[in-house]
DNA sequence: ATATGTACATTTGTATACATATATACAAAT
DNA sequence: ATTTGTATATATGTATACAAATGTACATAT
């Protein structure tokens, strides 16, 4: 019996990260973590601890007066596709190396999902299992270091607040190219697997930044 | 007047994540806040706070029971060479494109005090300010994400244990090579910048791993 | 008018008390 | 013998009290 804790400080993190990488708190606003306390019911101490995190995520500046809000922007998103146009691809190339039957199973269990809520139109939906593709390919890739890497930085594009503003049609293309993306790593072809998530990075990239 | 305050937490970070990396403690090892802060002489919080910053960059994992330490191995220093040596070039690229003649001034002086401790064999001094080279770069590309994202990766790998193990001559190798891409960011020759830093990550790789 | 010093309000930094979760040992039931 | 339940020790999770630092307003000196 090992259900994983989720914290009140992990909730506040996940809700202020949201709150301020969907624009609801704009760059320069001021966060107090007695403010926040008292906005949100609990004590300063997870207030502090979710703070303490968005600032090593750059998206709050920590200093002694408070926290001030810096966010994203689309610079940063773009930057982020700059980066992950050069490293992601490694992770689906040691994917296909290292993927073991479950993972498959996992990959195509997500990939029926994003397939199923694709034909449903679900935005939320389809964008829950688009990243849910991503997430599990950095965990396949057996490199902590590039989980780490990527992780914070998808994370960061998907709570962004365009990205439901999707080009049409992109949803169905880019399950195809999930599915591409999954055939490479089923049948082990690394070099593959490799080229075609740059592809994939490269569109996703230019439906995000409006081309 | 806004001198950065050395809050205790940041030290505690600092003086745990060098134990870790240094192999001071071993992998498996169990740390408690408690005994932490009665070993250290501080209370609870600002121990938690470093634990948590550990935890963040997967060098313990916190647990209901106590922090257990990761730390770092072989394959996790081939791996953020792998990563450097696909986005660190870009850092180098952009800085050629983007340098001020104060970032040059300041690379310049970082420069001179490595060759200056190169000649003078002090590998303290020289490690020092290899580290700084490539953290001037980080800064200096302009890209904040580059930035979080190479920043973490390199200092785990200065603080690694066999750090200071490095091959003989390396240290001339690699004023040598620094320099090279001084120059090209200096004359803002981007791609080259680019190349000789892929080249120059590679080596440092060859040379830390013992080829 | 400008500069400087100082009190004050407000914030974060730290310590500590209390609440809750987890693992372990061990007794009891099967 | 194995499983299950429970008491207990010990850890983290959270709340709160207090210390230190920072910025602002305003009085004062030049």
């Amino acid at each position: 019996m090992e259900h994983k804790m989720v914290s009140i400080a992990d909730q506040i993190f996940d809700e202020l990260e949201k709150a301020i990488l969907t624009g609801e708190y704009e760059r320069g606003d001021i966060l107090t973590e007695i403010k926040l306390s008292e906005k949100m019911g609990v004590s300063r101490t997870p207030i502090r601890e979710a703070l303490r995190r968005l600032d090593q995520e750059r998206i709050i500046e920590n200093t002694a007066t408070g926290a001030k809000v810096i966010g994203i922007t689309d610079k940063d998103i773009a930057d982020i596709y700059d980066i992950r146009l050069r490293i992601e691809g490694m992770a689906s190339f040691l994917a296909a190396q290292r993927r073991s039957d479950e993972d498959l199973q996992r990959l195509k269990g997500i990939l029926d999902l994003q397939e199923f809520y694709t034909k449903k139109d679900d935005p939320d939906q389809i964008k829950n299992y688009d990243s849910e593709f991503h997430l599990a390919l950095y965990q396949i890739c057996q490199c902590p270091t590039l989980l780490d890497t990527l992780e914070p930085l998808h994370r960061k594009v998907i709570k962004f607040r365009k990205v439901s503003v999707a080009h049409p049609g992109r949803a169905a293309k880019s399950f195809a190219e999930h599915k591409a993306i999954y055939d490479a790593i089923a049948a082990g072809d690394a070099i593959n697997a490799e080229k075609l998530t740059c592809e994939h990075i490269s569109n996703a990239r230019k439906s995000i930044l409006g081309e």
